[in-house]
DNA sequence: ATAACGTATTTTGTATGCAAAATAAAGAGA
DNA sequence: TCTCTTTATTTTGCATACAAAATACGTTAT
């Protein structure tokens, strides 16, 4: 009957969250290598949990492991992204479709605020909290799918490619573009036009990864 | 200088394709209960690495974890089969597309043979080697696009679906159309129209799920 | 000085043992 | 007979210990 008792995840799990952080956050950045004996001491348990959870995090493609040589945190190369980008589009694209579907009348108002708050940054040009809220109409209208599985497989490559860290820089152009195309989705989905979001959503997304892939071009030119 | 020594894959991951083959064949089958100790003898190794290994399979989805109870083989139900079907819809027309801008003429012709095989079983009704060679070039498709990451999200959708195990029961009606799907899929591949084959297989993959999920109500049907 | 070999050290892979939690079983009370 | 405790058994979670592989290091020979 005792409902309230709070139940410990398992040290396994809770190692395999903190190093997902840890790999987030950049403090393991991208090629390093991991040792075992020191993450353990760093972390404070022993061997068996952290392998474990070394296993889970390989397997989602956050870890490369190395038969009897360790594991390295994993690299998102430019060709992963090029690979990403077009699969991200289609499943943002159909998430939208069915979100004109499914999402209930106050999710897509609530969409609309967060919306128009972007727009305002747009306008004063704030770079962070533009991108910020950017994304988060691009979760809102994942969730709004109703499609967990679907959710899942846009989150696991929406975290690649966040882990890449290339630095976007938009010109006005295509920055202008962006939000056009975003009130563009907004219409769609007021309208439950699912067809148009998706084609929208798809447009928009092949053209974020243009820029970004752009971007990455024009860096790795800088540097030779 | 040796390069013919024989690297063996270390025993975690040996236990891992192991149990892979095991939940694929049916003999682990969906909701049983894993007894670890049971296992270990029965695979002649301890529990470190076979729980390092269910970790991984825990990961993708194939087992399902819980806390201080064990792990049992996940179960597919028919709302997985709901959600998973337009994604590998989505995802598969993506794999057309750019299937017609890479792949080499060769394998194109390869496709094509695979396909006069199929039509050949379809007009005698030889439904097991119908489901193989179609099948056979939905994968050709799938790596004709060159796009690692979309083939391994395509294959462990595909996984899932398949071990649904469902029956598949076309009428001559619906597996008519299948092949003259099949037919305009070849035809928009020999003619590289990238856009075409992504509409066409859309809408084929679609239709298999509706054939799929109608497949399974009327099971449910039956059964009640 | 460099290359190659052999040894020492570190690091990973696996097995085992113990503690804690969950399940099964047995017994007492209604 | 059924339900609720209490106890015994099983099973999982974690740590430690040992073996094998890889790396680092020092020595010798060219």
């Amino acid at each position: 009957m005792d409902s309230s008792i709070i139940i410990r995840a398992p040290l396994h799990v809770q190692v395999g969250e903190r190093l997902r952080e840890l790999i987030d956050q950049g403090v393991l950045a991208p090629g390093m290598r991991l040792n075992e004996a020191e993450l353990c001491s760093q972390l404070g348990v022993s061997r068996t949990p952290l392998r474990e959870a070394m296993r889970a995090l390989a397997s989602e493609g956050l870890l490369e492991l190395q038969p009897n040589r360790g594991a390295i945190v994993s690299i998102v190369t430019v060709e992963d992204l090029t690979e990403i980008l077009p699969i991200m589009s289609v499943l943002e694209g159909l998430a939208g479709r069915l979100a004109c579907q499914c999402m209930v009348e106050d999710k897509i108002l609530e969409v609309r605020e967060i919306h128009d708050t972007m727009i305002g940054h747009y306008r004063r040009k704030e770079l962070t909290e533009y991108f910020q809220t950017n994304r988060l109409i691009h979760e809102l209208i994942t969730e709004g799918s109703g499609n967990q599985s679907l959710m899942e497989s846009i989150n696991s490559l929406s975290a690649k490619v966040r882990r890449a860290r290339f630095t976007t820089q938009m010109t006005d152009d295509s920055w202008a573009r962006a939000v056009s195309e975003h009130e563009e989705m907004i219409d769609a989905l007021e309208n439950r036009d699912g067809i148009r979001l998706e084609q929208v959503i798809i447009r928009h997304v092949e053209a974020k990864g243009a820029t970004i892939l752009g971007a990455i071009n024009v860096e790795s030119q800088v540097h030779s």
